[in-house]
Order: C-alpha cells, then structure tokens, then sequence
DNA sequence: GGTATTCCTATGGGAGTGCTAGGAATATAC
DNA sequence: GTATATTCCTAGCACTCCCATAGGAATACC
C-alpha cells in the first residue's frame, strides 16, 4: 500500500542528481545544464521517459530548462528551499487518501461520515512528513530530524 | 496521490457499524450476528462486493464469522484493541512507499541510493499514525490525540 | 543548414480496481 | 431430510492507471 510510482521515484532522483552537481540557477554559471539524457544515463532511467517527468517539473516551477543546443535542466532553487512535498505534489498531485477529504460537507454517503476525519489525519500526518523535508535533506541522507 | 481502495473504505466502515452496534465476540450473545447483506443494506455498499472484504478481515483475524442460518460477523476482539494499522494492513498489505523499503541493502541500482532514508522515514510517519489510532477512536470521531 | 536539445502527442502492454455472477459448503428450522 | 439462510470460493469483465516507447515539432546554438 501507499506505493509511490516511479515516475515520482525517478523525478526525485533526478533533483538529486542536479543538487548534487550543483545544477542550481544563478549559481556555478560556467557548468552546463545537465541534460536529460545525460541525467538518465547516470541514472538508469528510460531516456524517453525521464525526458517527461522533468518536463512535469518545469512547469511545476522546480526546474528551469534551456532549450536548443547546450540546453538542458537546472534546479530553480537551492536545494534547502526546495521542499518534499512540492516535489511530490507536483508529480504524484495531492495527497488525498480519499476523495471527500476537501470537502467539508458530509461524503457522498447520506449519514455521518465518522473516517473522514480518520483519514484527514492521515492527510495531515504525512503532509506534516513530506513538508518537513527539504530536497538537502534528502540529498544528505537525513533520515530523521531526531524528532520522529 | 496516496488513494485508499474502496475495499479498504468499506471495510472500515463495515467494522465501525460491527462496532457501534456492540457486536463483539462473548458480549451482549442475545443479538444475532450481523450478516454481510444487512451492513451492505445500511452502508450502501455492493453486497456481493462487501461478503469478499469481510472474508478477508476474518482470514486476518479481526472478524470471528459463524456460517449457516442465522450466521453473521462479530469483531474478534473490543474497538480499544484494534490498531488502524492492523486494519489497513489486512486490506492493503504493507504500508510500503518503494519496493526496496525492507532490504536493508542497496536498492536494484548500483550506488548510494539515498531517496531510500526518505521512503524509509515516511512509512514509519505512517505506521505511526495509524498504529496510534484504535477502531475505537474512529467510531467516536477522534480526529488527533493532541500531540501531531 | 546542421545539430543538439526540450517539448508535445499518441500508442500500447500490463497490472490493479471495483465490482458481478454462480455456485459450493455449512448450519439452522421445520 | 428437505428447505432456507448464510458464509466461502473462484472466475470473469470493464475500466482506469502505470510505465514506458516512439515520432516528430519547436527551439537554440554553431
């Protein structure tokens, strides 16, 4: 259960990969961008498909491209200002374990809907989880900020 | 992102109603069991559909059924004594964000994987959360304990 | 103009979801 | 012991989503 799907996997290996290079905008001018191609060689990951998934997250505003010869990606922010939720987000849409979670009137079911709450709870905690990691954090391997 | 099944929905909701109606194994033996049509009748759930989730909630454990006439469902055990987690794990299987989440070893690609922490930490948020929650809490709409 | 790149659209196999259907096994009632 | 009410088991089906793959259009540098 819970199962995240590759596409998200891929997408945030591929923001460590350019955090890691430093591929950040307005920093290191002199390198490069990394191009997809390039990220999905020294990932493993299908070229074809890395090539959508990054382009998920330029329109999501977390990456910035350049197109023609020479282009490629960078990260549109430091990495510490970049947080796990935005990431997921953009890539996987809300965290919405059931459908009736934004609405604040009674589910779909005639009576009282006592879950709901159960599972806005659960919204909460993993929000609270993901929006509470950076793409650092990740980077250097944080598994817990001491605080479970 | 994150979408709870039906039958996980509807499993729940089936044992909240076993729950309120105080149909638990060795309590209150005057009322009949309660029988898969009838709380498919009162919680609007396909029939056929829900006689499969009960099976399933009885292979695990939580659910004590007695077959011919005047057969039914009761909870195995008190609301109190029932963890969330123990439910959605029947139904869904492992909370289990990426494949590679028990092998302590390296995941399929070669190097360092770090993304693996990050999986890591956000299904212990969740077994969290779930293991603090009993059947009881739900049935009484408690939404948080207090502490996130 | 040639080349390297991102960007867009379409397609397709495979797996999972959400049921539906039919009947076998089992227990009670008369 | 037959009828009846229930759980239990298996199979199937339409639908959607996932995971790519493919081809080319748009763009930018040389």
């Amino acid at each position: 259960m819970f199962n995240v799907s590759t596409k998200t996997q891929y997408g945030i290996r591929a923001l460590v990969h350019l955090a890691r290079a430093g591929e950040v905008v307005g920093h290191v001018q002199g390198n490069p961008a990394a191009t997809a191609a390039a990220i999905a060689r020294s990932e493993s990951i299908s070229p074809k498909y890395l090539e959508g998934i990054l382009s998920l997250l330029t329109t999501a505003g977390l990456l910035v491209s350049e197109r023609g010869k020479h282009g490629g990606y960078r990260l549109a922010r430091p990495p510490r200002e970049v947080s796990m939720l935005e990431i997921v987000e953009a890539l996987e849409g809300e965290i919405k374990p059931v459908d009736c979670i934004d609405s604040r009137e009674v589910c779909a079911q005639g009576g009282s809907c006592l879950p709901r709450l159960f599972w806005l709870g659960l919204k909460e905690s993993v929000d609270g989880y993901l929006s509470s990691r950076s793409l650092k954090d990740v980077l250097e391997g944080e598994a817990d900020d001491g605080r479970a």
